[in-house]
This record gives C-alpha cells, structure tokens and sequence, in this order.
DNA sequence: AGGGGAACCCGTACGC
DNA sequence: TGCGTACGGGTTCCCC
C-alpha cells in the first residue's frame, strides 16, 4: 500500500530511468483506472510526448510531460508501475491496465491487481487546482511542530485519523499513522484537540523520522508494494507496531494490542507505553 | 461546514 | 471439494 516512502522511491526511481524519453506508443487495456480523461484523449495527448521528470505529491505519482500535461497515477493498494526493458518473464505484467511504449525500446506499465488505483492526465490548471486541495507535506520545512499542534487543535477527530486526512496533512496512511504515534508514546485514540504542544513537537519528530527511514529502506512492501523495477522494500523489516497485533512491543516487552474501534482502521497499539 | 456512509474493485479468507 | 459470499483498503462523492 503505497503511502508517502513507497509512492517517493516509485517517483525517484522513474526520475532516474525514463526522464527525457519519448512515448511512442499508449495502449490502455483496462479503461476503469482512466479519472477524467478518455482512452483516445489520453492516448492522443500523451503520443510524442517527452517525459520531464517524474515526482511525488501525497501518495501520488507525478509524471511531467513537455506538453504541459502531467500523468498523475495513484496506486492506493496494488497498483504498480513498471519498467518493462525485457526482462519480465513471468507473471509480473498480468495486470497490466495501461502501457506507454517509450523511444528506447522499453515501456512503462501501470499494473495494478484491483484496480481500485487511478490514473488522471491534467493540465497544469487542473493538477494546480488539484494539489492545492492536499495538506502540507509533511518532509517540507514548514511542517514545524507549531503547524501541526494548529493542525491537531482545529479539529474534534481522534489523532490517528487526522494524521492520515490527506487535506490537513498528505502522504501519511494507516502504516505511518500507526508507527510515528508509537515512537511518540502517544494513545491513537486521543482528541487531537488534546495533544500538547510538547507533544505535537514530539509527534512531528517521529513523523518525518518513520518517514525518512522507509524512504532509505525503499518503502515497507506489506503485501503487494512493488517498486519500479518489481521489487520490494525493506522497511517491513523496521516497523514497531504495524502487523504486529500480540507480539512483544520493542519498548517495554507488554503484549500489543490490534482494534478496528478507532477509525475503522486496523490500529496497533501499546496501552502501556501509548498514553 | 464538517462528518458519515457508499461506491469503486477483485483476491483472499471463510462458511456451508 | 466446490461454490458462494463477506471483507479490506484510500479516496471521492453525495447527503445530512
């Protein structure tokens, strides 16, 4: 599931390898994905075009093209996307929804098992339009422990829930959500309201750490996260909490807890160090 | 305005 | 065993 590290690596790793191709060629085998545009207009729109740069906002991907457009791919839980230079031989390409034939004989895939994840083409009005209603992003340096203390203050919502509202703050799912609030000792389940300015600094420390540390990791493949070239992060290894409902905390040894009570969410907690 | 709930999709888990 | 069904999960949209 890709949250803000594994959506970054996604974004890097394209940066590096199809920045300054040419798209020759687009074929769109599962339209459904497609947000906003048809399967002729995109193709139409996206035929010689030449790749920018690729980077991410919240959870998305970002494709810049030198038309203007950008592709914005969103891949929320088993999207992926792919770099075919000839050397997927089995099932990797299956579920292939969209392919973009690029000049150097390779192609880049948008795989994705459920097809929940999307793929939007915008003009820079519409993706300006589009961003703008995204939180701040919480690696920039104006996410200061003043910002998220106004943050948490301004709303009648559980903590938990309010770190993943990606209006208020973008990038952090239920993964991240669950691990910076166990490394801040703070209880999920709190008013957000309630949280103290020393806290929120505390909170925000451990936020942009978890961050920074499955970045380095290449992302936390749970379940189905592939990076570019198909391949899986390492920070599944890492995490304190998450998937870890029953096991010993790493802290003070006492028995984890799991509840869906929270959010609806899966929260894993430790009721003795989380207060 | 802000929050709750449905819809989107299909592999997996589970029940009969 | 085989079939049918419930479930999960992030975001968007609709409604209250």
């Amino acid at each position: 599931m890709p949250e803000l590290p594994e959506t970054e690596t996604i974004a890097r790793d394209l940066d590096g390898a199809i920045s300054g191709r040419k798209i020759k060629k687009v074929s769109v085998r599962k339209r459904d994905v497609l947000r906003g545009v048809s399967s002729r207009s995109l193709a139409k729109r996206l035929q010689d075009a030449t790749i920018v740069r690729s980077w991410r906002r919240a959870k998305l991907v970002v494709i810049d093209l030198d038309t203007g457009d950008r592709l914005v791919v969103q891949p929320r839980f088993t999207g992926a996307l792919l770099i075919d230079d000839g050397n997927f031989r089995g099932a990797e390409l299956d579920y292939s929804t969209l392919r973009l034939e690029l000049d150097d004989g390779r192609a880049l895939h948008y795989a994705d098992v459920r097809r929940l994840g999307t793929v939007a083409l915008m003009n820079a009005d519409r993706f300006a339009e589009y961003s703008a209603k995204l939180g701040i992003e919480p690696l920039d340096r104006s996410f200061t422990a003043a910002h998220l203390s106004a943050v948490l203050r301004a709303t009648s919502q559980p903590v938990k829930k309010v770190l993943m509202e990606q209006r208020k703050i973008a990038g952090i799912g239920n993964i991240y959500a669950n691990e910076a609030l166990w490394r801040a000792r703070i209880d999920p389940s709190r008013l957000a309201a309630s949280i103290s300015v020393e806290e929120a600094s505390l909170l925000r420390e451990s936020i942009v750490n978890v961050l920074r540390e499955a970045i380095a990791a290449r992302g936390t493949s749970f379940r189905d996260y592939r990076d570019a070239r198909g391949e899986r992060g390492s920070f599944v290894e890492k995490l304190d909490v998450y998937g870890r409902g029953g096991l010993p905390c790493r802290r003070c040894g006492s028995k984890l807890v799991s509840t869906h009570a929270i959010d609806g969410r899966s929260t894993t907690m430790c009721v003795r160090c989380q207060h």
